[in-house]
RNA sequence: GGUCCCAUCGUCUAGCGGCCUAGGACGCUGGCCUCUCACGCCGGAGACACGGGUUCGAUUCCCGUUGGGACCA
């Protein structure tokens, strides 16, 4: 048994979107679960649309979602050479020829076909040529056959079949002597020894016109595997105008790579009921038996499941890093003026519970680091009512000489003072947790307190006294 | 339009002829916990697209219909 091989080739014309992450976590699953290799092929063939900078968000994406390569990454634009000869061989021994027809001129000839009620395939007229038309580069066609049926016996699909009269004599290399698609991609993966080729089902189309050309150029094709599509909630394949599908938009809200890996890799393949694995458990685990047939639709919900899971599973020091990043890029905190790093990973823990994304983590930790907050009107007078001065002034001047300034001296207070005065607890933590949060919504009152430290906490419970006078 | 693929709760899925009065997860929802919101815990609603076969027995196998998708243009 050959080791395994198999590659992650991107076309570099924009975002890394979850398509193709997903296809590229497969095949990295697969090559570390058989212990191969895995290859990355930048397939930039189309000199319009490719750009350096894609290749660079590609490459980083990758990085950041833990998808290591093996070898490369190759381009298809350093390696016209190696298309150029195969085109050659397969002219020399007769199996492709060169076709004058302009783009015009196909078209037109197409339309009147579908007119007359034909398939608007190819009507091979530059199949008989003799000598070249002057005046015209021409293209490269590939001599197809007419017989015949061409299998793609697929490892998620099955065997598969389509008729070879179906086909037509496809262009291998275009007039302005770029190979195009399919070719490149069959002396690609050729060349590179791929022993697997893992992509998505839309490729299923142009799996036999590829087989028929390993066969032409004296090749053995390498196995297939289509994967289902990843739909959005439409049904159809999923694409930007679903909402975020670029890998750079889950890092800006605030995923963790793992959470993203962890539910990739459960759409359209499963192990058991099983939801939750590491990516030891993915390796392990992984196997392209267990691929679905089906599409699926991505969810972002059970997404922000998994990423509030893996936020609670994350090292908080790591967690830290994170949100002072955004925090800073948000302003809130400069350069040079960053929080003490221990009390930064106490206030990150309380906050990782209610933290779905970090940027709900970094919103959350805002009050704690800001000089002036800005109270919610309508907390403000639901919860900061005349009632209530007296209370906080109690309050305020109580917690002045406690020490050590934890949770549980503060508890201790707060205790007290409820039943000195004979009063629910939330008659007293809600208008506190407006005046030191802003808002209604925080994690328990004496961990606020205690990571907001005394200075602060006292001074937030006078100046809500005083807005309330 | 042609070719190909697909079909279990709203969604991701388990199920590879009897273990299924169909299991898990997200979401939804009732309750508990409770200083708010969450978390957590307990409970609930919720699916085998349809019709034929095959079989003692079909979610599971075959055929058709319907529906959806992809590709080619």
């Amino acid at each position: 048994m050959n080791p395994v091989r198999v590659r992650f080739a991107p076309s570099p014309t924009g975002a890394l979107h979850i398509g193709g992450v997903r296809t590229a976590l497969f095949n990295w699953l697969f090559a570390r679960h058989h212990n191969g290799k895995f290859i990355l092929r930048i397939e930039d063939t189309d000199q319009t649309r490719s750009t350096d900078e894609s290749i660079k968000i590609i490459l980083d994406g990758m990085k950041w979602l833990g998808l290591d390569w093996d070898e490369g990454p190759f381009r298809q634009t350093e390696r016209m050479d190696i298309y150029r000869e195969h085109v050659d061989r397969l002219l020399k021994q007769g199996k492709a020829y060169y076709c004058y027809c302009t783009p015009e001129e196909l078209e037109a000839r197409r339309k009147a076909a579908i007119a007359a009620g034909r398939p608007p395939k190819y009507d091979r007229k530059c199949r008989s040529l003799t000598a070249p038309v002057v005046g015209r580069t021409p293209a490269v066609r590939f001599l197809s056959s007419d017989e015949g049926q061409t299998i793609v016996r697929d490892l998620i699909r099955g065997a598969v079949s389509f008729e070879n009269q179906q086909l037509d004599d496809l262009i291998i290399q275009r007039s302005d002597g770029f190979p195009t698609y399919n070719f490149a991609v069959v002396v690609d993966d050729v060349t590179m020894n791929i022993t697997h080729v893992v992509r998505g089902d839309d490729h299923l189309n142009n799996t036999p016109r590829q087989i028929q050309l390993y066969q032409a150029l004296g090749y053995e094709p390498p196995e297939f595997a289509h994967l289902p599509m990843i739909l959005g909630p439409d049904k159809t394949k999923l694409s930007k105008r679903h909402g975020a599908t670029a890998v750079t938009e889950y890092i800006d809200l605030g995923y963790l790579p793992e959470a993203l890996v962890n539910y990739l890799s459960r759409l359209g393949w499963s192990s058991g009921d099983q939801e939750i694995f590491s990516r030891q458990e993915l390796i392990e685990k992984f196997s392209l038996d267990s691929v679905g047939k089906a599409p699926s639709v991505f969810n972002p919900e059970k997404l922000l499941w998994l990423n509030h899971h893996y936020i609670q599973q994350a090292d908080p020091g790591r967690l830290a890093g994170l949100a002072l990043a955004l925090l800073k890029k948000d302003g809130v905190v400069a350069s040079g003026k960053e929080p003490d790093r221990e009390w930064l990973k106490k206030l990150v823990k309380m906050l990782t519970e209610r933290s779905h994304t970090l940027m709900e983590m970094k919103t959350a930790a805002i009050p704690f680091l800001v000089d002036e907050i800005e109270l919610d009107e309508k907390a403000r007078s639901k919860h900061l009512t005349n009632d209530v001065a007296p209370i906080l002034s109690e309050l305020a001047n109580r917690l002045k000489p406690v020490e050590p300034f934890t949770h549980t001296e503060v508890e201790k207070v707060f205790a007290a003072i409820v039943v000195e005065k004979g009063l629910k607890l939330g008659k007293v933590a809600q208008p506190v947790r407006v005046a030191l949060t802003g808002g209604t919504v925080s994690p328990g009152i004496y961990d606020v307190i205690e990571v907001m430290g005394k200075e602060k906490t006292i001074k937030r419970i006078e100046a809500a006294i005083t807005m309330i006078k």
